[in-house]
RNA sequence: GGCGGCGUAGCCAAGCGGCUAAGGCACUGGUCUGCAAAACCAUGAUUCAGCGGUUCAAAUCCGCUCGCCGCCUCCA
């Protein structure tokens, strides 16, 4: 089955074709490096996470590509503000950025070139460009032309005269075109600047992405990614100067994964709405993120609260929950026991890969692949509930299979990664270290309200039982004696 | 104003022309239990914002209306 995406250049889905088959090349937009990440950044980060996680689970090679910005106007500003170099600042915050993706447990792109360590190759396709009169410099400044690109507009469906009639830009006299962008910036006294031929300053943004592709991964690539709002003006730029300078098409698909919003209003810095990755993890733990992620199919906006995390929490801990009831279970299995698994529970199991597949083979469809994890894990609870002392060796075979499929399905997402008991252990330490009471006093509460349920002192059962529900201690009562879980709140 | 997206049960969310409209959370009833909890089973949209149209057939395609959001300025 292939791969369908959704291509923005086209807005349609489309097969995905490898220009060498086998081999995807893959470039994502990266953080500008200047403070810590928020849950869009987390989003980002995760999306193409697992993109690039399915793709290899198919059986792809992928050279992903994912950059830093580390010099611009804002670097600069805040540079400035904490009086330091824009290159300290830049570095401290990619340092930062790290300790958050390895706490989400995101795999390394291939290769995380920055922009500072590519002037030359910017310079060289800034003099491509120039020589092919498809930019000027002026005043120290060299802009692209963007007359000079009459596809200028095809990805984000603009043109130019709507865009200057709607004319929110600002008037540069610099510039021959209102519309023109910035390829490299003249240096102002004091800022970071390297020497070039149109004298000393610095990259303008978008260049940078399409030098850095054009030297990893060639003049025309399979997929190219970012965020919705990177479509205009990045994008649309970066596109204009690489098919501008290398006269070949760019890219064959574009990939933009929706906002995270608060109430329904973008995250962002200007509202100062946004939560930073390590305050949701402060609280969360970091699969439960990624669960709330990948609860909407990267497209779709995703709202934040903590009601969907609450709910996210849930879901993921039934995931977790079934796994470790199948790693429970005892080989001691018998030839002779009667199996309980029907027919059409071990199809439900059975087709649980291809389905998972078939969803993600959809544009990456992880809300409809979950709900396929979790059709399993219904079916799977079902027979855990019927299964005897000595369960069938079929049945006993059937549910660690099925266990380890969930596993190896759920790490696409980057869930179920950890051991299923001691996710549940850690979650009732966790949630216990938060409750004034110990393991200690629990299991004696217990002790006594048993001793109370054999003298049939239903008032005192319930007593003991009532009090620990009121510290957030819930006791279930099983053939094997009594267990205690710690209430979510 | 231009361009794009969205509107499916109490909430979240799949489905993108044709089997009973996935799944999660919450709720309710049942099994279990001394009573509970957990787990399991069952139940909930005659209907997919509204109105028209195309079709043998539409939540799914087309048009219009209403509502929400995003981009057009740095932004994941």
């Amino acid at each position: 089955m292939p791969v369908k995406i959704y291509n923005t250049l086209t807005r349609k889905k489309e097969e995905l074709k490898p220009i060498e088959p086998g081999h995807i090349k893959l470039y994502v937009c990266g953080i500008t490096s200047y403070d810590y990440c928020h849950i869009g950044h987390a989003r980002s980060a995760l999306a193409f996470d697992m993109i690039v996680r399915y793709l290899r689970y198919l059986g792809n090679k992928v050279t992903y590509i994912r950059n830093f910005t580390d010099i611009d106007d804002k670097i600069i500003a805040r540079a400035a503000e904490q009086n330091t170099s824009t290159e300290e600042l830049a570095n401290r915050f990619i340092d930062e950025f790290y300790v958050d993706m390895d706490k989400l447990g995101v795999d390394r792109p291939t290769m995380e070139p920055k922009a500072t360590e590519h002037i030359q190759e910017m310079v060289d396709l800034i003099g491509d460009l120039i020589d092919k009169n498809m930019a000027y410099p002026s005043g120290g400044d060299v802009y692209y032309s963007v007359n000079s690109f009459s596809e200028y507009g095809k990805l984000s469906g603009r043109n130019l005269e709507d865009m200057q009639a709607g004319a929110r830009i600002s008037v540069n006299e610099n510039k021959s075109n209102p519309m023109d962008f910035v390829l490299w910036k003249a240096s102002k006294p004091g800022e970071p600047s390297w020497d070039s031929p149109w004298g000393p300053g610095r990259p303008g943004w978008h260049i940078e992405c399409s030098a850095m592709s054009r030297k990893y991964l060639g003049t025309t690539f399979d997929i190219h990614g970012g965020g919705q709002d990177l479509i205009f003006p990045h994008h649309e730029n970066e596109l204009a100067q690489s098919e501008g300078a290398n006269a070949k098409p760019f890219v064959n698909m574009w990939i933009h994964h929706g906002f995270v919003t608060i109430r329904d209003e973008k995250m962002s810095k200007s509202l100062g709405n946004f939560l930073t990755i390590r305050d949701i993890l402060d609280h969360y733990h970091p699969e439960v993120l990624r669960f709330f992620i990948f609860s909407t199919q990267y497209r779709n906006p995703l709202d934040f609260s903590e009601a969907a995390m609450q709910d996210a929490m849930a879901g993921l801990d039934r995931l977790y929950e079934c796994v470790a009831a199948v790693e429970r279970l005892s080989a001691n299995y018998s030839e002779n026991t009667e199996t309980v698994a029907g027919n059409k529970d071990k199809a439900k199991i059975g087709s649980m890969e291809k389905r998972f597949q078939k969803a993600m083979d959809n544009d990456f469809n992880t809300a409809q692949a979950q709900g396929i994890l979790f059709e399993t894990v219904k079916v799977m609870n079902k027979i855990l509930r019927q299964l005897p002392d000595t369960p069938a060796e079929e049945d006993y075979k059937l549910l660690q299979d099925a266990a380890a499929t969930l596993k190896k399905l759920a790490a696409i997402m980057g869930l179920l990664q950890e051991n299923a008991a001691n996710y549940l252990a850690a979650k009732k330490a966790a949630m216990l270290a938060r409750i004034n009471i110990s393991e200690e006093e629990i299991v004696e509460l217990i002790k006594q309200r048993n001793q109370a349920r054999t003298d049939k002192d239903w008032a005192r059962s319930d007593e003991i039982r009532d009090n620990l529900l009121d510290q957030g201690i819930e006791l279930k009562d099983g053939p094997e004696g009594t267990k205690w879980s710690v209430k979510r709140s």
